[in-house]
DNA sequence: GTCTATAATAGGATAGAC
DNA sequence: GTCTATCCTATTATAGAC
């Protein structure tokens, strides 16, 4: 079949807005149908199983997205510094510089959290395991590639939280900086 | 007046149970009503504005519990080692060793996060000032003492996300295990 | 102070016209 | 494919009995 004007892909990335934004328990069908353009009903013509198929599907689009925009790069060849650079830059796009948050926060709460569970987790595994192959190729001993992966993770989401909470993205800002010049200083 | 037999610090204890673990928008006045067990309309009796009032107070006795359970212990006189090691174990217990999520983060989504935006700046800002001014102490200089502060709750943060998302609480304690560590290395 | 009952509204979801 | 209209349930909130 054709593709629609508006691609399912276009759709998802204005779903996962609001998901990102409100997370899923605070996200409405208005909200969702609203920022898509459409009306409630037409909604669910395309997503049959409603809110909860919005939210899968939008994670699992979220986690394309990831890995070709951030992930991509750490498993190129060539040597290690450019391509951690490279993710940094790719974090940094894609977190909008600190004003969006992360869904492995925002659709881990509550509900969704048990909704999401299994690829919620599996997306963290990917993150930490592409993060770990690459601290290992910078020489790092497995134990440390693990423990740097885990940490760098740990800093990005800590910061999207921070700057959310204090409503400042110069936090997240300043967090990637800092992460950028970390990779030398860590093995 | 004479204090009620559960007094509103165990209700407001109660409550923040709901909204750590379902966020703002997903802790219903049912859920609210039941954890602290009784019927919704009793609980409009002791917060006439409601959901939000709820949200405001629990928000302040946390933050009046975490200043006397994980703060206090930064301020005291004495060697600097052991009382950032009192903090870290008043984290500890304070997160439930993972199980527990952040006001800073499930709070902070949404509507909520317009709401309570200044009670949450606040918190965060003086918590990050009692660290900074510890690692003052510690012989940190003035900017390296910022920095260290924020990376410290940075930390924090983003392991209870992590914890929570990939619904493994190892997470957490490993990354507060690290931290106590952390003080003397980041001279 | 707490409860039952109930209002009023919002939210998720569907039917059926166009 | 999209819309209007509608249904049902959950949710916030209040009235009034005990």
């Amino acid at each position: 079949m054709r593709p629609s004007r508006t691609s399912r892909e276009e759709i998802l990335q204005k779903l996962s807005q609001v998901f990102r934004r409100d997370g899923y328990t605070g996200a409405s069908l208005a909200d969702l149908a609203n920022a898509v353009g459409l009306g409630k009903a037409s909604l669910y013509q395309k997503f049959p199983d409603g809110k909860a198929q919005m939210g899968a599907e939008v994670l699992a689009e979220i986690g394309r997205n990831f890995d070709r925009e951030v992930l991509a790069p750490l498993r190129e060849p060539g040597p290690v510094e450019p391509r951690f650079s490279k993710m940094i830059s790719g974090v940094r796009k894609f977190y909008e510089d600190g004003k969006l948050s992360c869904t492995l926060d925002t659709l881990s709460l509550g509900e969704a959290g048990q909704l999401y569970r299994h690829p919620l987790a599996e997306a963290i595994r990917h993150w930490q395991e592409t993060l770990t192959t690459l601290a290992r190729e910078a020489g790092f001993s497995p134990a440390r590639a693990v423990v740097w992966a885990e940490e760098v993770v740990i800093s990005i989401e800590g910061a999207l939280v921070l700057s959310r909470a204090a409503n400042d993205p110069e936090i997240f800002r300043r967090a990637v900086k800092r992460l950028g010049k970390r990779l030398a200083d860590s093995r």
